[in-house]
DNA sequence: CAGTATTAGTTATGAACTATAATCATTATA
DNA sequence: TATAATGATTATAGTTCATAACTAATACTG
């Protein structure tokens, strides 16, 4: 505090009281501002969730889609999650270790991976998903089923006018 | 994002065609995909239109809230942005060295010091806010008035619940 | 068909961002 | 006065993100 107030009873000190005093009411007219603030909740909040299982938000993003779509190249799933191609060898080489992907060969252009999830890695994306779907239940529990359906119909948007 | 150039003869093989075969409908419940997906475009967008100002993120919301509260000190200013303090440092030294943020001590606590925007602070940050606007004025211009208001709100919502 | 270009995956590497521990000076507390 | 706590800093390491260069295989062009 910037004020010395006047020394009152000394334990009652007006404290950060986590609800900063701060004003950012420039910052609040901007969507970005705002969602990363609350993507960092969700975020952080689903990082948790997921590091008891092994997985971080990428490995579990790029598990989800090799379920998804059985026999998919790593230039493809790096090409829909917006990765890098050298930053998902990484990611590929750490879910092959734990024996959730399998990495075999494309007969018809030996280039290429086919990428195909395991059993175990089948199961451990399904757990993920339920942690992340509790996570977002705890965490939109004060949005209604229509406000969240319009948040992901607005975010949809942005997204494909970039 | 390599694009084949057109040939008579592509026909033959299935492009990739920029927007993706991929199915990623697991992945679509979560407003945390959309949201990190949505804020990507406006992040990698505010850095282009901010990068001929010499201003990268961190840095222009430090120097906007800078402008709002004047005298604000360091850890307040780190506390609100949710940045570790040891980051804030070298963000303000930069802030500090361009000639936009003085840090004066604060007479009351000479460990503290209380940042002000100069003038040319002031004036950078008004034509960032300024692209920033124009940034997501284009971004978000398939959004009508009210949407925006309810994304806005429902943004906020998530964060405080965190 | 030969030679060149392109593509898939990889390696190496560096920049940028984030987080933690330790330190110094100052202020608060017991 | 001694001890604890605070504001800012330094040093440092982990994490994420991006780029260039390389290999092997495929596609393209004359």
């Amino acid at each position: 505090m910037s004020n010395s107030s006047p020394t009152a009873a000394a334990a009652t000190r007006i404290e950060p009281s986590s609800d900063s005093h701060v004003r950012d009411a420039s910052l609040r007219q901007f969507a970005g501002y705002h969602m990363k603030r609350a993507y960092n909740v969700l975020r952080s909040d689903l990082t948790k969730c997921l590091e008891p299982l092994g997985l971080r938000i990428t490995t579990y993003s790029s598990l989800n889609l090799i379920v998804e779509n059985p026999g998919i190249r790593q230039s493809e799933l790096a090409l829909a999650l917006d990765i890098e191609r050298p930053n998902m060898v990484v990611i590929l080489d750490d879910l092959e270790q734990r024996g959730w992907i399998d990495r075999r060969r494309v007969e018809t252009d030996r280039r290429a991976y086919a990428l195909t999830a395991t059993l175990a890695g089948k199961r451990v994306c399904e757990k993920a998903v339920a942690a992340d779907l509790a996570s977002e239940n705890r965490l939109l529990r004060h949005l209604k089923t229509e406000e969240k359906k319009l948040l992901l119909m607005a975010l949809k948007k942005i997204e494909q006018t970039g």
